[in-house]
DNA sequence: CGCCTAATTGATAGGTATCAACGCTTGTGG
DNA sequence: CCACAAGCGTTGATACCTATCAATTAGGCG
């Protein structure tokens, strides 16, 4: 059962993920308008979803608080992951043009949303032009991740599917006022795989092999970046070399 | 260099394609606002580019006659096909979140586009309430297709996802009113094999598997559908047998 | 008609999946 | 506080799929 939140919550002006939100680059007065169409935030527990495909849909979501995997069921039984969800990022877009959540979001953690109704948006961007051009860069720039990801998964080896994850993790961490280098991973190395396109041994492997080579640090879900320089190679395509001998 | 029409070109109203476009379920009056700001149409020759990736972000399009890919360049040299787009089909939206081209779009054929200035369509969008529906529901649609092949690049075989190609392929002409047995692929082996993640020799085995399997009749870049049923039960994972002995 | 590119097919190598066993962590209850 | 169970993660051996390399054939354009 969600929780609602009155709409006297704190509103989008105190908010830690503003720079990386709906909310960026609005003046106070359409802040304020926006604020106002977002009457309630919703607590979604870890393993609980926020909304499954084939759900009607009403609301675009912002994550508030906690991460979020996004799925897609596959014939049969078998889900696959689309995509994580830090604070500040946008959830439920794909549900606009069917009428219906093509998707199932899931909380990786205890997380909350807020909740925006699509309708009251829409309207709200026939008033406002900052307000609607953003929507558009939203909308755009989850075109844009979609594509990243296809070129990921079409064109790269496990190894380099793997550095290109987290380097763009650390990355999306950073923005958000966390360290790049200590990763806390929510999700379990079978939901990376699906992702990824590998299966959990290999993403095992993966980050073993890494650990190895002095990249990172590896304890389970605590993953430690070492050497940006090194993994941003992997990335780009440049072969590790078998592993120097290292120093005391 | 490209040919620009007047604005006395035919509009929307007449399109061969409207039912697959933006124009799509918008009244007479809507409509009229619509050609208003397409003020022209441009053609692209074969093998020409449409915009590259970088190149500063003024419209979207949607191809008017004929087909196009996108490609992202991948770090050194190579580049990663992310799409075939048919008529009716928007370009350039992965453009709007950095006011900068994601992406490249070249002519798979002679083909021409309805030039669509983006800031002219925020406005009509601003006061035409269906037309701002209908640009959301385009891009929505942008992010379902990314997703859908992300799952097909992640989750599937490379016989499964040259299936899940030929039927999608097929599912977008019949639309459009062409046969949904009969492909005329305006792209190369090695083109279908970028989108799909795997490589040309492996795009010819396949094709050579499934005519083997009767599914399929392929004549170069003619490809006859045969057996839809067959195509399906590949696409959906239920793994072909061995050819029965065939009748005469 | 001939050149050049695209496509097909074969042989082999390499990367990842699969199957299997073990170890670690986490949470629960005595 | 400790014992235990259950799930998650790691590691190894092997098999399979697809990439790679190579040779040949077909097709398209000047």
């Amino acid at each position: 059962m969600p929780t609602l939140k009155p709409a006297s919550s704190p509103g989008c002006g105190d908010c830690r993920a503003r720079p990386v939100c709906l909310a960026r680059d609005l003046g106070p007065r359409e802040l304020a308008r926006l604020d106002a169409i977002i009457q309630a935030r919703r607590t979604v527990k870890r393993g609980e979803s926020l909304y499954r495909a084939n759900d009607p849909f009403d609301n675009i979501y912002a994550v508030h608080v906690g991460s979020f995997k996004t799925l897609i069921a596959h014939g049969d039984g078998v889900e696959q992951v689309t995509g994580f969800h830090l604070s500040g990022e946008p959830l439920g877009l794909d549900g606009i043009c069917t009428e219906r959540h093509n998707c199932t979001a899931i909380a990786l953690e205890d997380s909350t949303v807020c909740i925006i109704p699509f309708p009251l948006l829409e309207s709200l961007c026939r008033e406002v032009s900052a307000m609607q051009h953003q929507v558009h860069r939203m909308m755009s720039g989850e075109i844009v991740r979609g594509s990243r990801l296809m070129m990921v998964l079409a064109a790269m080896s496990a190894e380099r599917r793997l550095a290109v994850f987290l380097v763009n993790l650390s990355e999306r961490l950073k923005v958000r006022g966390y360290s790049p280098a200590e990763l806390s991973l929510r999700m379990s190395r079978e939901e990376m795989g699906s992702l990824l396109g590998m299966k959990l041994e290999t993403v095992s492997r993966m980050f073993s092999k890494f650990q190895q080579q002095r990249l990172i640090n590896v304890q389970g879900k605590q993953v430690q970046i070492l050497d940006f320089g090194g993994l941003s190679r992997i990335e780009r395509g440049c072969t590790s070399l078998p592993i120097a001998a290292a120093t005391g």
